[in-house]
RNA sequence: GAGGCUGUAGCUCAGUUGGCAGAGCAACGGACUUUUAAUCCGUAGGUCCUGGGUUCGAGUCCCAGCAGCCUCACCA
């Protein structure tokens, strides 16, 4: 209150310290400054809603001549306060919930003594309820004229600028609550990607996929080519590696007899970090008994299409600027033929690829062919595709999971499905030769360590095929991405709540 | 891991050739019973990311470091 207290105080510290003053004012009134619970309010959402019921009554008209005050419904709202214009003996406040915001109308008459005093104590940032009338003010803005104000909890730190929020992104990422609270469309966003996950559980227990938890922790980080994170496990006093994929346990599921089985959770992956690369994401992987890759070229299809439907987006959208649409069926193109369209060079020729190598400054020193030219596709190619594209039928030997197309052994049966120039889904005719597929596991790829290379041997999971592994189709979806594409967001750290940043120093 | 950009009040941002550290919002005091980013009068608020250096003098120039973003590499 009186300014030479002040003096010693500055910046973010005077401004707690106002708030902390009104929350002493709120107990000396004998009022919690922490609330609690508070029942049967409305979502603002469906008070909004409530708007056509305010009418003049039937024989409203008084014996005055006047005509009658319309009057609205009683409705109790609870909210974070992000507006105030004091004007006098009047406040209003615009409060927010999840559902959307509205303007609260206190007057000092209508709210009483006690509820005056209790309005002084509110700012910005604090969460209040409210019983009152809904209604509409002189210039027809829809209001709560409060009865009776409720103070729920009290902001001690100051919120960001009222309208245009956090802009520094590191912040953003930060104190992501207060993004979701001022970020344009944040909160909006994230729910969105909690439906788009709804939906693809739906979808497949619609189908029959049963949906299991692996574990995390694994002693053979394999189903991937991804360096691990690794941890120690004390009384076993083992190393175990983070997974980094969900591969190799489905499998030994499906020869369990889990014929239509999915895992949808978090893989972790050492590796740098990008606006497409998170350390930590979300993987759908997806396996069917009996099935191929069309099988799962169909399933991606309509999974995706059903994301669509469940965020209640046409199917034609736009990412980025871009136009982007899902009719289906998807664009289905080879690698080969990919490979010749956006190169201009032939795949089985040699040279040509030796010329492209070079232009492009690879090192093909001692690498397999085919590892060079998926490099080349990397570079070249798949950053053109803005698709739906289906890119299907892989060179076998960067495939060590994949089984082979029948009479064609250099080729895999996989497809890879681009959108934006992203990878978003990964699909296999599964390998179910255990012989061969312990063969492939312990023959190191030319030019591959063994950290950049998905051949780790996992004897346990060789074993499991020995039992019989039905034919399958198998199916990766990269989550996060498709949450990006369904939201127009350009970064994953948009679409993940709390992406992996480097700790603060002083925290 | 490499290169580029950014870091100034609680938040959003200016800051000229190197010459007293600025604005808006938020806060505090005052006026106002229908405001809409309310308005009006007044007050206070700074580790200019950190540490060195050059200079009479550094937010500004140089070096190193930290953090974030972008591009590339790795990867999905």
């Amino acid at each position: 209150m009186t300014n030479s207290s002040q003096d010693e105080r500055t910046g973010g510290a005077a401004l707690e310290a106002a708030r902390r003053e009104k929350l002493h004012k709120l107990e000396a009134m004998g009022i919690d400054p922490w609330g609690g619970r508070f029942d049967s309010h409305a979502p603002i959402r469906a008070i909004r809603a409530r708007q056509n019921e305010i009418g003049v009554e039937p024989g409203g008209e008084g014996a005055t001549g006047k005509p009658a005050r319309p009057r609205g419904p009683k409705v109790r709202a609870a909210g974070r306060v992000v507006l105030q214009r004091k004007t006098g003996k009047l406040i209003f406040l615009d409060i927010q919930d999840w559902t959307g915001r509205i303007q609260l109308f206190l007057g000092k008459k209508q709210v009483g003594e006690e509820g005056w005093a209790v309005a002084q104590c509110v700012d910005l940032g604090d969460l209040v309820g409210v019983d009152g009338e809904l209604n509409r003010t002189r210039t027809g803005e829809l209001t709560i004229f409060a009865e009776r104000l409720h103070f729920l909890t009290k902001a001690l730190a100051p919120p960001p600028a009222k309208h245009k929020g956090l802009q520094d992104p590191e912040l953003r990422q930060r104190l992501r609550y207060l993004d979701l609270i001022h970020g344009e469309g944040v909160l909006e966003r994230f729910l969105r990607r909690t439906r788009i996950v709804q939906s693809v559980r739906q979808t497949l227990g619609a189908e029959g996929f049963v949906e299991v938890e692996g574990p995390t922790l694994h002693a053979v980080a394999g189903g991937a080519a991804a360096r691990p994170f690794t941890t120690h496990h004390n009384a076993l006093d083992i190393d175990l590696y983070l997974r980094i994929a969900l591969e190799l346990h489905l499998k030994r599921l499906l020869v369990g007899g889990m014929e239509r089985v999915y895992e949808l959770g978090r893989v972790y992956r050492n590796e740098g970090i990008s606006p497409r690369h998170n350390p930590e994401f979300t993987m759908l992987e997806v396996y069917q008994a009996y099935g191929n890759y069309e099988t799962m070229m169909e399933l991606t299809e309509r999974v995706i299409l059903e994301a669509i439907r469940a965020t209640g987006q046409d199917r034609k959208l736009t990412w980025g600027g871009k136009p982007l649409d899902f009719t289906p069926p998807f664009e289905r193109a080879t690698y080969d033929e990919l490979f010749a369209r956006h190169t201009g060079a032939d795949p089985a020729d040699a040279d040509a690829l030796g010329a492209l190598a070079m232009e492009l400054g690879l090192d093909t020193q001692g690498k397999h062919p085919d590892v060079i030219k998926n490099e080349i596709f990397e570079q070249k190619v798949e950053n053109r595709l803005t698709g739906p594209v289906f890119v299907l039928d892989y060179p076998a030997s960067i495939c060590p999971l994949t089984k082979r197309k029948s009479g064609r052994p250099e080729i895999a049966e996989r497809f890879e499905l681009f959108i934006c120039g992203m990878e978003v889904a990964n699909a296999y005719t599964e390998l179910n030769d255990p012989e061969l597929q312990e063969n492939l596991f312990s023959r190191q790829l030319a030019g591959l360590s063994e950290d950049d290379s998905m051949a780790r041997m996992d004897r346990d999971f060789v074993r499991a095929l020995r039992h019989g592994m039905p034919p399958a189709g198998g199916l990766g979806i990269g989550i996060d991405r498709l949450v990006m594409l369904l939201t127009d967001s350009q970064t994953i750290r948009e679409v993940i709540l709390f992406p992996l940043l480097r700790p603060e120093a002083d925290a």
